[in-house]
DNA sequence: AATAATTGTTTACTAGGTTAACAATCTGTC
DNA sequence: GACAGATTGTTAACCTAGTAAACAATTATT
């Protein structure tokens, strides 16, 4: 009966252990996701843009007129949680909410002017902090990196 | 003036909109990790393990008579953040918190019995999860996105 | 015309943290 | 040994980024 109880120990002992948590990609994955937006909010600055708002922005400009549900869906994220994130753009004068001739239900949104010019700076800013914290990395090796994201991300629902 | 005009028209064409939100690096984290915990969730049930529950216990199979501000630093969270987590894992029976002998101001942390098992228990589980998830990546391919993400990790402050 | 589905929104809630303050305790210096 | 300063675990208040459920307005389906 101490021969369970020496196999459970065995399966602790410290060789086991290294191969744990780093050897996960959700804890990997984690991890470097902290690192990385904690390095945008720093780079964007006090009153910039959080990572969701930059996001919904420059979907926004990519896909004038797009509507709200067809945002949220592009974004993973519900329709609830995506006004928050209108409201806030479009307070700050980034985007406008117009309806659409035929169907009295949806918002379209549109970048301003305003809204335009800014996302273009936030990106220039975005791509620099990138380049600066993933300076370690081969341009291969971003490439690599974003593939293998990408590839994790298809096998969404 | 319409020259000005026209270069940030130039520059929002769909032509450029691709290399946008996608090639960016914490985008595509922040949606892989989305995917990745999403199933963790779903792969250890209902009243299972959340991930931050998970780590805090496979450190603390791995240090045993860890104390929290090491275990916080290990994590890379505040020390106040661990101890709604360490309630927790205390409160299943999954956990002790110890006094140390020469320093009545720390808390060493030991798994129980049952911690040592639900943990290797927990283990498997998310080992399968990983497998069943990341089963359209090849072996080398995760090894190779593991160490991207250390890499990543590393640049931290 | 009636029923069902969709859209944007609000409200209540949750997870997973942070920051600041605190008492208890330990460390270093005089 | 006394005393200033650092460290530990903890609480309290707060924040970010969402989800889930309900709702009125509107559109689609039968």
């Amino acid at each position: 009966m101490a021969r369970a109880a020496d196999a459970s120990q065995l399966r602790t002992r410290p060789e086991d252990a290294e191969i744990d948590l780093e050897g996960l990609v959700g804890y990997n994955l984690k991890r470097a996701y902290v690192v990385v937006s904690s390095d945008f909010r720093r780079a964007l600055g006090e009153d910039g843009f959080a990572p969701r708002q930059f996001s919904a922005l420059s979907l926004i400009v990519q896909f004038p007129e797009i509507i709200q549900s067809e945002l949220a869906r592009k974004l993973g994220i519900e329709r609830s949680g995506l006004v928050s994130i209108v409201d806030d753009l479009e307070g700050r004068g980034l985007v406008s909410r117009m309806p659409v001739p035929g169907d009295r239900r949806v918002q379209a949104l549109t970048p301003t002017k305003d809204g335009r010019s800014a996302y273009l700076n936030a990106r220039d800013v975005v791509r620099a902090h990138e380049a600066a914290l993933l300076s370690d990395l081969a341009p291969e090796e971003v490439e690599t990196l974003i593939g293998l994201l990408q590839k994790i991300r298809k096998t969404e629902a």
